[in-house]
DNA sequence: AGCCTAGAGATTGTTCAACAATCCGGCAAG
DNA sequence: CTTGCCGGATTGTTGAACAATCTCTAGGCT
C-alpha cells in the first residue's frame, strides 16, 4: 500500500493517461468517505425511485440500514439537500420532496436559459473545442438507443440526462455545470410521479440524435432554435403528465 | 405566545395577503437556529472581508468564539461551503477560497445568461407583475445613491448587489433566485482583492438607474440590450482590477 | 552540505451517549 | 365540534473520545 503505481509504470508513452487514471483514483479516495458515500447510496435509492416523494427519512431507522452514527447522517442528508434531493423540515425530519407543476415550469425555465445559451455559444470558440467534445454526446445517445433495444425505459432517462449534462459541459463553465447537475436530480425526481416512463423518454433519443447532427455540422444557431423547441415540448408533456395523474 | 395572529383577522377580504404575511414569519422562525445562526456570523465575516481569501478556519477556534459544539459548526461549514464561501480540504479543514481570473469569467457568463434572460422575458409577463416590484429596484438605486453621498463604498457594493438579486427576482423563479444568491455572494469574495472600492461600484449607480428607466419605459429589449454591455463592461474592468494587484 | 526518512504534535474525521427542544397523536373538557 | 393539554417519539445540540491524516521538526544517511 505504499506505491502501488510503481510496477506498471511505462517510461514516456501513456503517462498522461496514467496520470488521468491515478487521478481519478485519488479523487475517488479523496471523498470524504462516510457522509458522501452514505449520500451515494441514498441518492440512487432516491433517484431511482425506490424513496417516493413525500417519503420521511428517520435518522435511527437509516443508521442501523447504512452503518453510521447520526451525525454523518445528517451531513449526508446536508448534502442531499443542497442538491434538491431533500428537504428539511424543522424538528420534523427530512423528506423528499414533492415538486409540482410550479416546479416544472422553473426547472425548465432555467434548463432552456442555460442549455440554449450554452449552444448558442458554441459559434464563439467553434473550432476550439466541439469536435473531439461532442464524442462524449455521441456516447450518450448511442447508449440511449441501446438501451432502448433492451426496453430498459429508466437507463434511456439516465442516458438523456447524461447527453444534456454534457451538452452543458460543451461550455467549460463549472458553475454552470454544478447548476445543471443539481437542476437534473430534481428533474428525476418529477419523472417518479409520472407511469409511462416509455412515452416519457422514448420521443427524445431520436431528437438527441438530431440536435447531435446539427452540432456536428456547426449549424449552432440552427442547433440553438431547435434545442429551444425542444425543451418547449419536452415541458409541455411533463405538464401534461402531470395533469393527468 | 400562543396564538398571535387570532386579532387582527379580517373576514374574507385580503385573506390571501394575510396567509402570505403569516407564511414569511413562519418562514424567518423556521431557521434552524444554532448551526444557521454561526454560518450567518461567518458569512457576514467573509463577505465583509474580515476573513481574507486564503485564511484557515479553525474549528477548535471558532467553537468558542461561536458558542456551538464542533458538530454544529461544521454543518455550519457545509452551509457555507455550498454557497461557495468556503472550500473544504479533507484532512486539512476549511478555507476561504481564493478566486481568480478563471473564476471571473465563469461568473460573469453565467450572471450575463441569467439577468440578460431574465429582462428579455420581462415582455412575455408584462402588465402583470413589474409596476409593484419596480418599486424594489428603485429602493436599491436611492440607497446606493445615498451611500455614495456618505463616502460608503461598500455600502454601495451591497445595494448594488441587492439591485441584481431584486433584478433576477422579477422572474419569480425560485431558482434563479438561488443561483443569483450564491453567483453574488462568490463575486462579493472578489472584490475584496481590489483595493480601491470606489473605483469598482461607483460607475455602476448610474448606470443601474439608467437600467431602472428603461424598465420602467417598458422598453425591455432596449434594457436587455444595456444590460448585456453592462455586464461585458463590469467583468472587463474587474478583470483589469485583477490583473493590476 | 543536502536530501530523505521517521516520529511527535496538532488538526480533522467519525462515533457514541446523553439531554433539551419540539412535534404529533389522542384524550378530556367546554 | 372545537379547544386545550398530556405523553411518546423524533429531532436538535452538546461534549468527550478515538482513529486517521497532515505538518513540521529532528536526526540519519550518502
Amino acid at each position: 500500500m505504499s506505491t502501488p503505481g510503481a510496477e506498471g509504470m511505462q517510461r514516456e508513452t501513456g503517462r498522461q493517461a496514467w496520470l488521468r487514471t491515478v487521478a481519478a483514483d485519488v479523487a475517488r479516495l479523496d471523498r470524504s468517505s462516510s457522509a458522501e458515500r452514505a449520500a451515494d447510496i441514498l441518492r440512487r435509492s432516491i433517484t431511482e425511485g425506490a424513496l417516493p416523494p413525500g417519503a420521511q427519512l428517520s435518522e435511527v431507522e437509516l443508521t442501523e440500514v447504512l452503518e453510521v452514527s447520526r451525525n454523518t447522517l445528517r451531513e449526508a442528508f446536508r448534502l442531499l439537500t443542497h442538491e434538491g434531493l431533500l428537504v428539511y423540515k424543522l424538528h420534523r425530519g427530512v423528506f423528499v420532496p414533492e415538486l409540482g407543476e410550479h416546479d416544472v415550469i422553473d426547472l425548465y425555465r432555467l434548463r432552456r436559459v442555460l442549455e440554449v445559451d450554452v449552444v448558442r455559444g458554441l459559434t464563439a470558440l467553434d473550432p476550439e473545442v466541439p469536435a473531439e467534445r461532442l464524442v462524449l454526446l455521441r456516447d450518450e445517445v448511442d447508449a440511449a438507443e441501446a438501451a432502448a433495444k433492451a426496453d430498459d425505459w429508466p437507463a434511456v432517462g439516465t442516458a438523456n440526462m447524461r447527453f444534456h449534462q454534457q451538452l452543458i459541459g460543451l461550455a467549460g463553465s463549472s458553475r454552470m455545470n454544478a447548476v445543471t447537475g443539481r437542476l437534473l436530480a430534481e428533474l428525476r425526481l418529477l419523472f417518479h410521479v409520472i407511469a409511462a416512463p416509455r412515452e416519457l423518454h422514448e420521443p427524445y433519443i431520436g431528437r438527441n440524435r438530431a440536435l447531435l447532427e446539427l452540432l456536428e455540422a456547426r449549424k449552432y444557431d440552427e442547433a440553438a432554435a431547435d434545442l429551444h423547441e425542444y425543451l418547449l415540448d419536452s415541458e409541455q408533456r411533463i405538464l401534461a403528465a402531470f395533469r393527468a395523474r
